[in-house]
DNA sequence: CGGCTGATCGTG
DNA sequence: ACGATCAGCCGA
């Protein structure tokens, strides 16, 4: 299989709504040491900057979290949230202007990542398990779950995917390692859009139309 | 399938 | 103190 075109910064200097709409469809590519990770990006939302009551730039907060938003397009942004689980986004815009792209869903792009997927959410889920001093689950016996809900939320894609912290701040354009490619083409009308999820506290902009799926 | 709840810790 | 969440548990 030929391998597929990289998405320069052309794609990810444009505004975060266009930006977002134009990641459904397109491949995250994670190179672990387990292997190459791909999804298949179906579900983002858009973060608008500093007049976003839903941002975390909302009202100009700059600070060492929050640095990567106000970076150019196509610098990640992966936060702790809850205390335990990370949130990867895209940055978009240019230096100065932090609108970014929450990654909320894949699905694996092949086999191989697919087992990887599949090995990284059993090892989480069995951290939990040996804390609760539970039996651990194994390939077999795993609940059900574990398939439907494989990479289905911002958690559990970072969890997936391989992507922490350290995958931070990273120019995704640059890297040699995590970066975004071409992808299956989507067309206008298989593009969904509904309310954001978890932001009750934005007020009317917990009504904004800016998450979007396949 | 929908609703509820506890877990857990970096950030400001 | 507060989350851009998740899994497990409950009832329908």
């Amino acid at each position: 299989m030929p391998e597929r075109k990289r998405l320069e910064r052309e794609f990810f200097t444009r505004d975060g709504i266009t930006v977002a709409r134009e990641l459904l469809g397109k491949i995250l590519v994670h190179e672990t040491p387990l292997g190459i990770v791909r999804g298949i990006l179906t579900e983002v939302e858009s973060y608008m900057g500093e007049t976003d009551k839903g941002a975390h730039t909302y009202g100009g907060r700059r600070t060492a979290r929050t640095e990567p938003m106000y970076h150019q397009g196509g610098t990640s942004y992966v936060y702790l949230i809850y205390g335990m689980y990370s949130c990867m986004n895209i940055a978009a815009m240019t230096e100065g202007i932090p609108q970014a792209v929450l990654l909320r869903s894949v699905i694996p792009a092949d086999e191989d990542s697919g087992r990887i997927m599949r090995q990284l959410r059993l090892e989480e889920m069995n951290r939990k398990q040996l804390k609760r001093n539970r039996e651990p689950y194994t390939p077999e016996n795993c609940p059900g779950s574990l398939d439907r809900h494989l990479s289905d939320g911002p958690g559990k894609l970072c969890t997936a995917m391989h992507i922490t912290r350290a995958d931070n701040d990273i120019d995704m354009v640059e890297s040699e390692v995590f970066y975004v490619t071409e992808g299956k083409a989507v067309t206008p009308s298989q593009i969904h859009a509904g309310k954001r999820i978890g932001i009750d506290y934005a007020e009317e902009a917990a009504d904004y139309l800016w998450r979007f799926y396949l």
